[in-house]
Formats: C-alpha cells, structure tokens, sequence
DNA sequence: TACATCAATGAATGACCATTCATTTTCTTT
DNA sequence: AAAGAAAATGAATGGTCATTCATTGATGTA
C-alpha cells in the first residue's frame, strides 16, 4: 500500500484509543484497526506499546510547547502572559480531549519509565509559567516572595484538575473564557475581598 | 490461622503494593505475599481486584475526611480554615505517600468505574473547600464574584500536583510549610504586588 | 519478463495472571 | 476427644494479549 505517512497514521489512532480506553486496557489491536493497519505494522514503526503511548505524547506536547511560546513571545505584561498561558491550555485541552486525557491520565501510570521521561518535554512546559513568573518579579509586577517553582506546580496543577473535569462529566458546567477568568483572578488577585485589610 | 483481621491487613498490604507498582501492574499475588496470606485468601475478602482498589481508597479517604472535618470545626474563620486544608492535605500526602500515590494515580485510570464511584467520597472531600469558600463568601470576607465549583478544584489541583512532585522526585525540596505558606499566600492574596499587606 | 528489495500482513506463539476450587488446616461445640 | 463448621491454602485453569515471523504483495530495475 502507498502509505501516505502510516507514522503518523498510527499516532492519531493510538491517540483517540488510548483516550477512550487507556493506556493499560488499550490493544494493540484496536490501534491497529483504527489506524486501518495491520497489527504487526505497528511494530514496523514502534518499539512497543510503550514506546506508542511516549510518541503521542512528545508529538502532542511539543506542538502545544511552539504555540504557547508563539502566543507569548507578542505580549510584554507578564500578567497578561499569565491569561495567555491560562487561556491556550483550556483551550487546547477542551478542543482536544483526547490529548487532555492522555496527559492527565496515562502519563501518570507507568512510573519509573514516566518518571525519567517527565523530565524533557513535559518539564519543558511546567517551566514556561515559572518563566512567567520570574518575569512579572523582575518588574515588580508580581510579588516577590513567591516562589515560581511552586506557583508553576500550582498553576499547572489547577488547570490540569479544571481540565480533567471537563473530560469526566459529559455536561460542559462552564465555557473556557468564564473558567479561564476564574482561574486568572484567583491566581492574579487571590481570593480575598479588596477592600478589606486584614490584622 | 490465628487471623488479627486480614480484612485490615489485606488493605494495608494492596495500598503498599499499589502505591509501588500501579494498579495494572499489581499482582494479586504480589499483595498476597505482603499480606502474608495465600493468594486465594484474598477472594475471601474481596470480590475482584478493582474491588481491592476500591476498598483501599475508600478507607483512606474516608478517614482523611473525618480528620479534617474534625480540625476545621472548632476555626470560624474562612481564611484560617482554608489554610488549615490546605496543611492537613499536604501532611497527610507527604505522610502517607502510598495514599498519595494511590489517590493521584490510580484514580484515574480506570475511567468508567472510577467516575461513577468518584461522585461519592472523593467529591465529599473536595466539596469540603467548596463549602469553606461559600462560608466566607457569606461573611463577606471572600469575593462574591468566585465561583466556589471552580475554585474548589482549582485549590484541590493545586494540591494534588505539589504533592504528586513530592511523589515523583525523591529529594525532598519544599518542606510542608514553606509550601503550604506558598499556596495559602497565592490563593488568598493572589501573585500580584500589593499594598495592602494580609495579616 | 525476471529478479530484487522493501513494506505489510495476520495467524501463531508463548508468557502472563486473575480467579477458582478441591484439599488441608484451624476453630467450635458437644 | 471427635465431629462438624469455617477459614485458609495454592496449584491448576482458562482467557487474554503483546509480540513475532513466515508468507504475501507492491514497487523498482534492467
């Protein structure tokens, strides 16, 4: 067959399968029969089941790293760049569900593997809020005694928890643009009513 | 057998082993053996293997909620009593790191199953800041113009993500308070600079 | 057309492991 | 102490896939 690009054929397969069913009750054949390949293709072009899962993942993630950067690179208020950033993953994530669900569930399984892969290209995009972050302390914008490596860790981690829900319940409670406010006023403002001064 | 309650003992050997491995890669037999009990024993006790997860975190968390309940009772303030979950969260998770890993990661494998028994206990648990927020809301400490469901996970995903870190990497970077104080800081008072200074 | 090279196929292999159940051990009652 | 009940055992079963590889098909070359 003249394959037009099986590759990357068989990524986006293994990328819709492995949403719907997960990494561990994902067959290799059902990638196959999505992809519309036969099942020893697939080992023409991966490793093993593993080596799949990891391939979609760095695709997904590098393209999402190159548009968030793009976003960015436009803006100077790093409270601006803040909303960017809060925006383009509720964005993305929403659009792609089954992106979202790979991220969220199935890079949190295989541990030691995971683990070590974490640390490149997942990192990678952590680290762009804590850059955000330094930024908006070097102009004084943003206070500084926050430490970024814990705020990146909490930005991340309530984006990634807003996301997820949309992902389990069907019913889409809120749009991107009110959740993404939300979460931008939390961040940038906190919780507490203006006015009052606290003692 | 002189058995002390294997019921217990099976529980605490299936959190261990879960916690290391994952839950797909988990053998029976491996929570067997840690139990010191035959494998078969274990069907005694539970119906499946899921049945085992289950069972596991629902004990866990089940306590947890007692605990905090018990803790936030005797503070009126809102602003105290967030920093008080928030603290608890983060002592029990560093604590209990097979709880921690088991919470964050198990739980979000098994997509169907889970989603149906996530809307008992663990929503209880998270419901607990949803409350906090819409206390202070009434006492006009917190903003109006936050929406408790969406801060509420926010808040929990900031949380989950900083002490899934502590999981991930051995060293041990942040101690509980520092990030504690962190987080209490960011999502009481928000990232920007400030005047007026909380407390 | 004949041959060579490379890609693709999918049935067969073999390892793995949750679950079962016939048997053994321990406990209770009389 | 003996018999019956209950609990525990762990080897055997059966089903499930990931992975392999002998075979087939396609494409290019002369």
């Amino acid at each position: 067959m003249k394959a037009v690009n099986k590759h990357a054929k068989i990524i986006t397969a293994a990328t819709k399968v492995f949403a719907k069913k997960g990494f561990f009750n994902a067959r290799i054949s059902d990638i196959a029969k999505e992809a519309k390949v036969a099942d020893g293709t697939i080992y023409l072009y991966f490793n093993n089941k593993i080596d799949i899962l990891l391939s979609v993942f760095e695709e997904e993630i590098g393209l999402l790293i190159k548009q968030t950067r793009k976003l960015l690179e436009a803006e100077p208020d790093p409270r601006k760049k803040l909303e960017i950033f809060v925006v383009k993953h509720l964005t993305t994530m929403k659009k792609n569900k089954n992106l979202a669900e790979v991220m969220q569930i199935e890079l949190r399984q295989t541990t030691k593997l995971i683990k070590e892969y974490r640390n490149s290209k997942f990192s990678e995009y952590v680290d762009i809020i804590a850059e955000i972050i330094e930024l908006g302390q070097q102009q004084k914008i943003f206070r500084q005694d926050i430490l970024p490596n814990i705020a990146k860790r909490s930005i991340f981690g309530a984006l990634d928890e807003v996301s997820r829900i949309w992902n389990i319940t069907l019913e889409t409670n809120y749009s991107v643009e009110e959740a993404g406010c939300q979460m931008i006023k939390l961040f940038i403002s906190g919780i507490t009513e203006k006015k009052s001064i606290h003692r």
